[in-house]
RNA sequence: GGAGGGGUUCCCGAGUGGUCAAAGGGAACAGACUGUAAAUCUGUCGGCGACGCCUUCGGAGGUUCAAAUCCUCCCCCCUCCA
């Protein structure tokens, strides 16, 4: 708790792309201590996707510096919007949700962000609490806020008009609604990824029109999945998942590639910018191998969600698979009755859930695939005989025990 | 209300009566190479105990020896004009 104003500063900064502006967050930050009220600091999660991934520990990293700093955290799960349905023009109709759904999404939010931010100091707020109440006077009274042409000026509306792509009316509402809820809480700072710039910016708005001194504005940028390309989303299935075992996550991290591997150190470790440049630096002028830096930062963030000893083990397992091409530690067990006598191979796949039909089992036994015991299988008509159980792999990390009774 | 464009296999997108399980690209998967990295090359990419059969091209009917392709009705999406 006894940060100085500018090491505070340099913690909020870290990783920011925008923070509008730095003079107001200086004041606020004066302020707070001096009368040792806490900020309060706003952050929104779409009520629908309650698995977190990595992406989202950009920001969820965010708003615990902000705790470890002493300033109150809210987490604004956007349930009003969630149950209106879909907000934008993209292909399939969002189903709206219920209050049902809202509440077990926010239950599995809890589970998840409570991983990296302490309960305690944490207060999760849903925005239909008070726009549920706003009347249509008082929506429209909000939608005189902005002209058309200001709310044209946010870049995917631009891009889509220009485009001659439709743009509902209701989506010209998200922004204020947005906004609005910045206004109900009072909110001191938001933070939010690059692509809600302009709906964080409107918060600063709408605070001024509410006479209320303005939030700041702090944009993360937004992470790039496994492929690093797209950003991290579960839909495209480029993601690490915070609830994912240490072995998946050791796993994938270590999958990403080298130029990846950075932007990763950047955005989700917590090792400090010159630590991260010398690694680098030792790297490119070989003095370590990039593997070992990518294991670092694989160590790392599996230990942020399971601890060093669990976090050691991941690599250990997974050094024992794929280096010395081991087995992994848990293989799922197939049990099969000996009574039922051989099996066709490509039906054992299927059973055992390591393909999803006969056509694919032959197809990657002829792309010798396949091994039953380390043995390559040739011959997709193989049966495999009951009499003793046998491990089989399909390709490089898919396997299976086979059991026989 | 009027005019027009469109719905194809996971995605994008060709295909206008047989040669279509359907071009091409992407994703994915497998093999080679590796650091389970990237890049690259090769192959696969609806199902079925299979060189044959079955089910797919928004939905339902119909024409035909034969339909993703033609006709009818319906559903959905988009653009422009008002």
């Amino acid at each position: 708790m006894n940060y100085t104003i500018d090491e505070q500063i340099s913690l909020i900064e870290r990783g920011a792309v925008d923070v509008v502006s730095r003079d107001d967050m200086v004041r606020k930050l004066k302020k707070s201590a001096e009368s040792g009220v806490p900020l309060k600091i706003k952050a929104g999660f779409d009520p629908t996707a309650p698995d977190l991934h990595l992406g989202h520990t950009v920001l969820i990293q965010k708003m615990k510096h902000f705790q470890d700093l002493g300033h109150d955290i809210y987490f604004l799960i956007g349930d009003f919007t969630g149950m209106i349905g879909d907000p934008t023009g993209k292909s399939e109709t969002r189903k709206p949700l219920t209050l049902d759904d809202v509440a077990r999404n926010a239950e599995t939010y809890k589970e998840q962000i409570f991983k990296i931010l302490d309960p305690e100091k944490t207060t999760v707020v849903f925005n239909s609490t008070w726009l549920g109440k706003l009347t249509s006077y008082d929506m429209i009274k909000l939608a005189s806020q902005l002209t058309v042409a200001r709310m044209l000026e946010r870049e995917d509306f631009k891009v889509r008009f220009e485009n001659e792509k439709p743009i509902g009316i209701h989506e010209f509402m998200y922004p204020l609604i947005q906004g609005y809820d910045s206004v109900a809480l009072e909110a001191d700072v938001e933070l939010g990824g690059t692509d809600q710039l302009f709906n964080l910016l409107m918060g600063r708005d709408l605070q001024r029109s509410w006479n209320q001194e303005p939030q700041v504005v702090i944009t993360m940028p937004l992470l790039e999945g496994l492929d690093g390309v797209n950003k991290m989303s579960k839909s495209l299935g480029n993601y690490i998942g915070i609830t994912e075992s240490a072995d998946d996550i050791y796993g994938k991290v270590l999958s990403i590639s080298d130029t990846l591997m950075f932007r990763y150190y950047e955005l989700l470790s917590d090792l400090s910018a010159a630590e991260i440049e010398i690694l680098s630096q030792d790297m490119q002028e070989g003095r370590i191998h990039p593997k070992e830096v990518k294991k670092k930062l694989a160590r790392e963030l599996t230990s942020r969600f399971y601890g060093e000893e669990e976090s050691a083990r991941a690599e250990e397992s997974f050094e024992q698979v794929f280096k010395h091409h081991g087995l992994p530690e848990n293989i799922p067990e197939l049990i099969l009755q000996k009574a039922d006598g051989e099996i066709w191979l490509p039906k054992l796949l299927v059973e055992a859930g390591l393909t999803k039909s006969t056509s694919e089992a032959r197809r990657l036994i002829k792309q010798q695939a396949v091994t039953l015991d380390g043995e390559k299988v040739l011959d997709s008509g193989f049966s495999v005989q009951p009499d003793q159980d046998v491990l089989v792999k399909v390709g490089k990390r898919r396997f299976a025990k086979i059991r026989f009774q």
